[in-house]
DNA sequence: CAGTGGTCTAGACCACACT
DNA sequence: GTGTGGTCTAGACCACTGA
């Protein structure tokens, strides 16, 4: 085909010009956002979506390869793109940047300990873009490494998307949050913005992590986004006696 | 031209395959550590580069697609494609990953009050990955925020490429410690790794930063990498009373 | 083997910057 | 207008996977 259809905006159309590839990319944003592709799905190949689309395989490829570099999509050559997940063994806890000191990778372990339905605060809600009042699920828990308490975990979640969480359900698991908020809700969490601060430990958070009232704890404060909004705040005290936060500037 | 020079590995030599563009991507990134093109110049054009190595032009597009992803090269379309330098506003602290609670962004501004030549322990070396006892020069700083001592930085650097450097040649300037770097030793910053961990203030670090022994502070470590080498590494303490360190997670 | 993504090419045209 | 990077196309062939 040598042209699209004539009906939306061309390269000609300047102003707010948005090229091809970049509109096919929306309307694959909008396949995931609508869970026409599904978490772990594998999505068609690019010649059937060229097809679909009208336009080249080239521009597909384009769409994918930025979508596969945001880890929406990941492709493997030889068998398809597939609709990231947080199952996949790679991403079990792909935004947790604490590792220990002497370098040694373990795989930390969630351990639930409360699980209650409350209402949003000020500050709850203006992290979440919900209203105060409105109905969240607060749930607390551990991070261990090696059966050792490191991090302590304050979660918010709004109740609209996670209404019906309980403590008896979260313990059956063993998975990560994110990969069982994904099986049991459908919420894919996509991005996270973290922000840390030095803090002196207090009751209870000192005793939970038995350290000293006083010792200082990293405290991490992250809001977690899926495609298109926040659904999750959570504030998180670091025990970095024996770990440490990892961060990679590029 | 149908097919490159048959002396190199092509695709069909399937052990170790390596693909053309980033075969050229290697040869791009020779030119670059062997200072043909320096920080802040115009390379050759697509054209040109894809006449200089006998591929096509989108081959060497997808080489500097690659870099530029990297922050090693910079596209302007209409101009040309430039070397990153961290003398472009844009990229002023880009590594400084502190904020403001409030955040309005503010203009950092680096207060060196010592420079001494001396040699690396044990801990400098490995980071440095020299050996103990070589040369290094340390330098002292505060980076400021409102005329607040809000960071206090111990930088080592190692003297083979630093040597020279002095407070009072650092006083005079009021550049970024990077951009300073790049023109006077030719290094180039290109990647860093830090370890962030909360700690207690400590003297003389707690009144330098005004702040009462024991409280916390955010101690972040850095080793940072030029194209092929660790060439600094520092030692943060962070008051993070009004401020924060940002995160993006993706 | 067929089907998928990955690489490479060649050529056309568009958007942007400078002169 | 000229030269730059940016987009889009069409087609060929390679590398990997699994039946």
């Amino acid at each position: 085909m040598p042209l699209p259809p004539s009906d939306s905006a061309l390269p000609s159309a300047s102003p707010t010009f948005s090229p091809l590839y970049r509109q096919i990319k929306g309307l694959m944003l909008r396949a995931l956002v609508e869970g026409e592709w599904g978490p772990g799905a594998l999505i068609p190949s690019e010649a059937e979506l060229a097809a679909r689309f009208g336009v080249s395989q080239g521009t597909v490829r384009k769409a994918i390869d930025e979508m596969a570099t945001e880890n929406l999509l990941v492709r493997r050559q030889g068998k398809g793109t597939f609709v990231a997940t947080h199952s996949d063994p790679r991403a079990f806890y792909r935004f947790l940047r604490l590792v220990a000191d002497d370098g040694v990778p373990r795989q930390a372990q969630s351990v639930p300990f409360s699980c209650i339905d409350t209402t949003a605060s000020e500050a709850v809600a203006r992290a979440l873009k919900i209203q105060p009042g409105d109905a969240v699920v607060v749930l607390e828990r551990f991070l261990d490494f090696a059966d050792e308490h490191v991090v302590l975990d304050e979660i918010f979640l709004p109740a609209d998307i996670f209404g019906g969480l309980t403590l008896a359900r979260l313990q059956a698991e063993e998975r990560s949050l994110y990969n069982l908020f994904e099986s049991w809700f459908g919420v894919r969490m996509i991005r996270a913005e973290e922000r840390l601060r030095a803090v002196s430990a207090r009751e209870p958070a000192a005793s939970r992590l038995g350290v000293a009232v006083g010792s200082p704890l990293l405290l991490v404060e992250r809001i977690t986004y899926t495609y298109d909004r926040p659904v999750e705040w959570r504030r998180g005290f670091y025990n970095t006696e024996r770990h440490h936060y990892f961060n990679e500037l590029t």
